[in-house]
DNA sequence: GTCTATAGCCCGATAGAC
DNA sequence: GTCTATCGGGCTATAGAC
């Protein structure tokens, strides 16, 4: 029957899209090969290439970083909605973002994926900040982000890697207000 | 004169050393060639793997990450301790520790490179806050450290690629004095 | 439709000419 | 000592056998 077949196609690429996302995020970009893909779809490098016709196209079906929720509201609103979208993101792992995430530094569609997600989020937040260095202190909420995802799946932080969410959370939540504006912290560290 | 020789080695080494340094640090491990360096250093990839022995070799040559001063001291303390050695590295583009970060998600050295210096500096920090949860915090003082270098020379996001180092200091200060623990900030935030 | 063989390219490393 | 030619190997991508 045609529809055991296309079936059985559809079993294969979904092989393929799994293994390849594991491979990128461990791996990144340069250093996983469609051969490799292949062995570890169990199917051989010609399938992959007629199914997804590049090395690069497969990247991009598997690399994603899923845009947030839009960001609005007072200062404080904004951080604590920054901090939830990181909590999200530290609860289970998040193999297509880190698939971007792992190349980023080093190829560049990756840079620009991570660039791109960074900026849109950053203007959503700057946008909110009623200050005059508001870009500044959206850009600085981003990589504190940035900087805690990479050091709990990529770098593997001694205590970071394995702690709960909320107990991150809690520790950054004066970070994201201070930067937010909110003057929660600066004030009483005078 | 053989003075004259040994001078012009030193001098073709130095070349190959900066040319290595700017490609390294500009486009990672893997992307670097032993023949792009030979080119950019007006030589021969010959010389280069005469005078290094291996790609490897020629890239742990050039990609380091200087050591901070030891750290200790009280929470407040500890925090501007690691603000000062932030700012000393925003205050001009440090080519040795990109090299090694560019590649820091990638190539294995690097990701030991980076591991290792973070590690250090956070059973340092860690060392000094009484608290139960030290590792984590100190592991979170390092991951906003990173997140910023990272932020403003590899992404080069927005805002924070030409801020001056002094407003981002001012900016971060109670994150670190909230990871730290001198309940500046998280008081006040409730 | 699925898989094998190989073309074509670039790499790190080496051998040997000058 | 300096540089050139080349080896051996891995890769993506393609062509064609089954």
């Amino acid at each position: 029957m045609t529809t055991q077949r296309a079936e059985q196609r559809r079993l294969t690429e979904h092989r393929i899209l799994t293994a390849a996302r594991k491979l990128f995020s461990a791996n990144g970009y340069d250093r996983t090969t469609i051969r490799a893909v292949a062995t570890e779809a169990e199917t051989d490098p010609g399938l992959v290439m007629r199914y997804f016709g590049s090395k690069e196209n497969l990247f991009s079906r598997v690399a994603r970083i899923d845009a947030d929720e839009p960001i609005a509201g007072t200062p404080d609103e904004v951080a604590d909605a920054v901090l939830v979208s990181l909590t999200d993101k530290l609860g289970d792992e998040p193999v297509a973002a880190l698939a971007m995430l792992r190349s980023m530094l080093t190829h560049p569609d990756a840079s620009r994926g991570v660039h791109n997600f960074m900026t849109e989020q950053q203007q959503q937040i700057a946008a909110t900040l009623p200050r005059p260095d508001a870009t500044l202190r959206a850009g600085l909420m981003m990589s504190v982000l940035l900087g805690t995802v990479v050091g709990r799946y990529l770098i593997k932080v001694d205590g970071l890697d394995d702690a709960i969410p909320e107990e991150i959370g809690d520790l950054l939540r004066p970070c994201f207000r201070a930067l937010a504006g909110g003057d929660a912290g600066s004030a009483a560290a005078e």
